[in-house]
DNA sequence: GCATGATCATGC
DNA sequence: GCATGATCATGC
């Protein structure tokens, strides 16, 4: 009994517990009848525990308490791609508000009880009693400070500091990114709300659990190593978002040390936009899977009110080629029609700015016609008089304006001047309303 | 705060 | 050397 599996050793239990992959508990272990009796009721994990690993009925306190290890227990289900995906989010430990605010992160109830678990991940299957489930993957040993602590820490101190300021009964799933305080608990109208410190309210039960996207990013690492955009058994959202969600919510400085690059100087106009490259990518200056895939990166600095720092722009075009180009032909409605990627930046509240988004989209077919608009207005005008082409005002979506690398970076116009080069740009109120709808 | 004009770093 | 994406700078 006892040589089993070595209790107090990690590497032991962890050896022991790989005699499960790819098996039922019930293929592993002789299960008394009366849990026979129960059909598809008991939880896994309470099965596992007591029937594989044989440990006592325990409280809050960890399950291998000698090793310093947590067992954990969740499900997968098949994804629309064919790959594992979390059933669920994973609920880690109970929030005790009165508790949390005590707290600081090293010496804290949930950093104490999630340093380093041991996750079995079982594949789901309806109408099939739960001890006849299959551990699809290899034993997963999580160690919190090699896995996105500071993401984590940082949902940590978040919940926290909301449950400081007497909000505990506004805590939302939403609040964070990777860590979530979820409900937990009947529910209903007879639910017992739970006491919280610095205010009369009382707040209903929540505990701490990882989120099912975050979920999905420790499955998908685990079940195979994917280091570029991995677009064999994930769409390009999908891929593209796994990549950005690590960083997502952390200011410039921070993915800047994390990434390891740094602005080059004060005039590093391409910094915000090299830093998403370096996210999607490990090096270079561009993304070949974008490129390929015909996909317009494009950062956007989004101002404490919303607004953009800056309208965007495009390559410039040549006054005597206009003149002469057909619409579809041009270089400005192929970049319209074109899949965009936004890396969206915003200034938070105490003016920091941090990475908040990455989102695609496609401009709208009537917001196409007013660019061609605009763009029929600029050819026909540079005809008249190249110095007077559209202006922001005159249309909601683009306008044009110099782009060069300075004033003797010029171009011959019909009039036979010369005339500093310029090109379309979608107008920053333009790009408001887009990321706002 | 915004429109407009004027560059700047990068990589090929 | 140049195209490109992005930002800086100025004036109202």
């Amino acid at each position: 009994m006892q040589d089993k599996y070595d209790k107090s050793s990690v590497d032991s239990i962890y050896k022991f517990a790989q005699l499960l992959t790819g098996k039922s508990l019930n293929e592993v272990v002789t299960l008394p009848q009366e849990v026979q009796n129960l059909r598809n009721r008991g939880e896994l994990g309470g099965l596992v525990e007591a029937h594989f690993f044989e440990l006592p009925p325990t409280t809050s306190n960890l399950d291998f308490p000698l090793a310093g290890l947590e067992l954990k227990t969740t499900g997968l289900k098949i994804g629309p791609k064919g790959t594992y995906q979390a059933k669920e989010r994973l609920v880690l430990t109970m929030i005790n508000f009165l508790k949390l605010v005590e707290e600081d992160w090293e010496n804290s109830t949930f950093y104490n009880k999630c340093k380093l678990m041991l996750i079995l991940f079982y594949l789901y299957e309806g109408g099939i009693p739960t001890y006849d489930q299959r551990f699809v993957l290899e034993p997963l040993l999580f160690k919190l400070d090699d896995h996105d602590a500071e993401v984590i820490r940082r949902d940590w101190e978040f919940i926290k500091e909301k449950v400081v300021s007497g909000r505990a009964h506004e805590l939302s799933e939403g609040d964070t990114f990777y860590l979530g305080a979820c409900r937990k608990g009947a529910g209903g109208d007879g639910e017992k709300l739970r006491p919280q410190p610095n205010s009369p309210l009382g707040a209903k039960a929540r505990a701490f659990s990882f989120k099912p996207s975050y979920m999905n990013l420790l499955i998908a690492g685990h079940a195979s190593e994917s280091p570029v955009l991995d677009t064999i058994t994930q769409s390009f959202e999908e891929a593209t978002y796994q990549r950005f969600y690590p960083y997502l919510g952390l200011s410039v400085e921070q993915i800047s040390k994390k990434l390891n690059y740094f602005k080059s100087g004060p005039n590093h106009k391409g910094f915000l936009r090299d830093i998403a490259v370096r996210i999607l990518s490990s090096g270079g200056s561009n993304v070949p899977e974008l490129d390929k895939a015909g996909i317009e990166m494009k950062t956007i600095r989004l101002q404490q009110n919303g607004s953009p720092r800056e309208s965007m722009s495009f390559p410039s075009f040549k006054y005597l080629e206009i003149v002469n180009e057909e619409w579809e032909d041009s270089k400005f409605f192929e970049k319209l029609e074109s899949k965009f990627l936004f890396i969206v930046f915003r200034e938070d509240s105490s003016g920091v700015e941090r990475l908040d988004r990455a989102v695609y989209w496609n401009m709208p077919f009537l917001d196409r016609q007013e660019a061609q608009r605009v763009w029929a207005d600029t050819k026909r005008r540079v005809l008249v008089d190249a110095r007077d082409l559209p202006k922001t005002r005159e249309s909601s979506v683009a306008h044009v304006r110099p782009k060069a690398r300075d004033g003797n970076d010029t171009l011959p116009t019909p009039q036979g001047t010369f005339l500093v080069k310029q090109c379309f740009w979608l107008n920053a109120k333009y790009i408001k309303s887009v990321l706002q709808s």
